[in-house]
DNA sequence: TCCATTAGATAACGATGATAATCTATTTTG
DNA sequence: CAAAATAGATTATCATCGTTATCTAATGGA
């Protein structure tokens, strides 16, 4: 196979961001090979390096499209039902490994303390741009605590996840994650109350 | 150098799991080699098949260590001050990096979804542990929302952590885990209002 | 004391990783 | 339409990993 056209060239970059932004998310991204990524692109490594200067350019742009992505997804839910019970619900929800939280499938990878990761700075806007969207559910009403509830819920949702994910949903995990859910519901109600 | 004595050969193996305890937190299970470890307990690789059939068992050993010793260390601060406050702000308290919590430090190694990694049951018993101590520090009212609200304090303590690593310690993450601080040291008064 | 056992050292093996060099055929440009 | 540029394939390079084989010297039981 010789060249492909500019357009196909771009088509072909586009697809291997997207290919890695799955299979980071199913598998992590130290699990993951240039060659697998490739493969599932439909390519072969070769290719690879007339498109990003290394594999960490890569896991910077996949980082930063699963974020766009989920970002994209929580507007959606919360302009069908603006609680951030409904966020909640639905990051608890079974999903196919292949749409695990960003959050989670990247934090291993931009956590190495000793470097400074590319992709952390993408990691970071991108769980910021998440955070804000989830407090500004909760964020609305005037009565002083509630912020603070809102980011405790944030991290208590994250946290429950991971363990649950860890613990292959353990009962234990289940229960934190059903008693987040459950606080979440409860502070929806307290939100119209307030703000009635 | 030849065969060590029994005494002496059980000391060794103790340190390479205490090493690799060390390391793995530090810089996360695969980000660390057998070699790595043999070179940190002083040794080289050829011995260490003589002690664990796999990397994957020793692993499972420092794993479990590894909660060993952190349930050590929240045991000795609720004793101390029987409060969740003290947890959570020890938990946050800038450590180095061989000292990293467990509950972050393994969670992505036991998490990969196909394999049924023999660490995950060792981590799984490892959280339930420290999670019941945590809870013991609550949930002694009466209140009924109060197991609730320690379990929504665990998950959220967890979450905060993993967000500040993984952030570096942005802005964000930073007030997450204040927030997450303030909401402990509060529950620690309301328990006690509810329990005079 | 002698010898089978074995902890640990040294070195090798096979697999796999990221990356680079070379080749190819097609596209693009002049 | 011819020549330069290049996307992607093929193959190679070099490093590192987990694991194994072999060697050694010290141990500990007879």
């Amino acid at each position: 196979m010789g060249r492909s056209s500019v357009e196909q060239a771009l088509q072909n970059r586009a697809r291997i961001v997207e290919e890695a932004s799955r299979l980071f998310r199913e598998r992590g991204v130290e699990a993951v090979s240039v060659s697998d990524i490739m493969a599932a692109a439909g390519m072969t490594v070769g290719g690879f390096y007339k498109h990003f200067a290394s594999k960490e350019v890569l896991v910077r742009e996949a980082c930063a499209l699963s974020f766009e992505q989920a970002a994209q997804v929580w507007q959606k839910l919360t302009s069908d039902r603006p609680e951030a019970g409904a966020i909640v619900e639905h990051y608890f929800r079974e999903r196919p490994a292949h749409q695990t939280c960003p959050v989670l499938a990247f934090a291993p990878h931009v956590s190495a303390a000793d470097t400074a990761h590319p992709a952390r700075e993408a990691y970071s806007r991108g769980v910021e741009a998440l955070l804000s969207g989830f407090l500004s559910q909760i964020g609305t009403s005037e009565h002083s605590e509630i912020p603070e509830e809102a980011q405790i819920l944030f991290a208590a949702m994250i946290g429950a996840q991971l363990l649950a994910q860890a613990s292959d949903n353990a009962d234990w995990a289940t229960a934190l994650q059903q008693a987040v859910s459950r606080r979440a519901r409860k502070q929806t109600h307290a939100d119209e109350r307030t703000s009635a």
